[in-house]
DNA sequence: CAGTGGTCTAGACCACACT
DNA sequence: GTGTGGTCTAGACCACTGC
């Protein structure tokens, strides 16, 4: 009842097993806990497109009885899924997938909030699309996103204005084959965020990113689109984000204007 | 079973309601489950210094009797306090309070890192206090510290090198009270992080933080002190620390020097 | 009302650490 | 071996949603 995937507790080996045991080689008994499993189950449910964001999961029931365990193992890898807001619960309701698009957590990953601490004070961002092409990957847009230098990649560059001023300038750059078909015009004419728009367009999910924030002067092209004086100090935010399988599909580099804004940040 | 604080819930009619009833005027019914009000108990214990950093905390079956509930009702709230990093759990020895002095978690709310990634790359760090005095609040600290402006506080200043280099210049602001006695001899002395010499010497343990994060230019007497020279733009790290009961302990104003060292941080 | 997630219990057994 | 946390189960009941 152990290592092998979905080993049974009570009925006569019933994940029949291809060819999977433990074999005796593995240095680590790498022991993996049910519920771990049927959470990596849940996982590839997810990446495979079978349940698509904002639509409802099966019931805990139904996993329970699908996976051959009981309910309260459902429920446990659920929870840590919820936790890692791949998942969202709604008693009453049921279990959905998270998305992008939810009116609520708009801009999930960005955390620049203006000085007052509340977003909604000044309104949706505007947003321009500066620029969209295709272009060959750099040594260090594929190292980040796991291609070969010279891999076709897309590359945007937008701004976003908020209350009126222009505040990121941002840089992203996309693997050329999954986003086959985005265009700029496709991207000015969708109104809510670009992840959003990843997820209905191309079956891509972001789940989670990381950032690496430096401070930095612009030069003179970036002091021009984002309307400040050179020697102006701004934040250089570089991310990649990832997919459920944790692949990258996403490096962005943005430059945040923090004379009214700031980037917000909490520590556990 | 619902409002009141340890209603039993085995025995008829379990909450009694000493005049307690859900009052029909009540707008929220406020339910609130039996393992939060554990976990309030237990975040009680650690406020009044019952159980204290690094000491194990009495076993799940022990507090399971001591609460007159069942032990997975214990563990549900020991769960989530682990999971906010208040506690640690580990197997086969006990639950522990944990603590900033840890070998493996030093400096737990510092994100910065060397452009390499790895912190145990460059050692320890260099630490110089440069000024501790009392003084008395301005009016933005006593805002972030819930005091009243002209309280008395601590400030410290103290520059943190990296391989030699001067890389953060922190001033940070203490409550005089809970802080009586600390002086930049003691500050100096200490080997290991400033939150852990709070922790044993005056009993305040900080459980989170929020950060915000700005981009700046030095003033002179900055630039001398991070031997760095004007315009050379810098990460403005703003922290308020909380104690156990979410009471401001600690105001901060970091200056990070980000050219071989980055702001790391992970989104979900 | 039925169906969903949320709470609580009680008991069994496993993995790990110390002694 | 004993005691600790960790996993899993089965069943009961509660709270919320929507028909």
């Amino acid at each position: 009842m152990n290592t092998t995937p979905l080993a049974s507790h009570e009925s006569a080996t019933p994940a029949a097993s291809d060819g999977e045991g433990p074999s005796p080689m593995a240095a680590t008994p790498a022991f993996s806990p049910l519920y771990q499993q049927i959470k990596a189950l849940i996982l590839q449910s997810l990446q495979s497109g079978e349940w698509k964001p904002s639509a409802a999961i099966p019931s805990e029931n139904v996993l329970a009885a699908r996976y051959k365990v009981s309910q309260g193992t459902v429920r446990k890898a659920v929870d840590e899924l919820a936790a890692e807001n791949l998942l969202v619960r709604r008693q009453g309701k049921g279990t959905f997938v998270a998305t992008h698009a939810e009116r609520t957590v708009q801009y999930r990953f960005l955390k620049l909030l203006p000085d007052n601490g509340d977003p909604k004070s000044e309104g949706p961002a505007q947003r321009r699309i500066v620029d969209c092409k295709r272009i060959r990957a750099t040594a260090d847009v594929a190292r980040a996103l796991s291609m070969r230098a010279g891999d076709p990649v897309l590359q945007v560059r937008r701004i976003l204005l908020f209350a009126g001023t222009p505040t990121i300038l941002e840089d992203l750059w996309l693997p050329g084959t999954p986003f086959k078909g985005l265009t700029a015009e496709r991207l000015a004419a969708y109104g809510g965020p670009m992840y959003a728009l990843f997820e209905t367009e191309f079956g891509v999910h972001m789940a989670r990113a990381e950032e690496k924030i430096r401070a930095v002067l612009p030069d003179a092209e970036q002091c021009e689109l984002l309307q400040v004086k050179p020697n102006t100090p701004l934040l250089s935010v570089e991310r990649i984000a990832y997919t459920y399988n944790d692949v990258p599909m996403e490096m962005r580099r943005g430059l945040y204007l923090t004379d009214t804004h700031y980037y917000r940040n909490a520590l556990n």
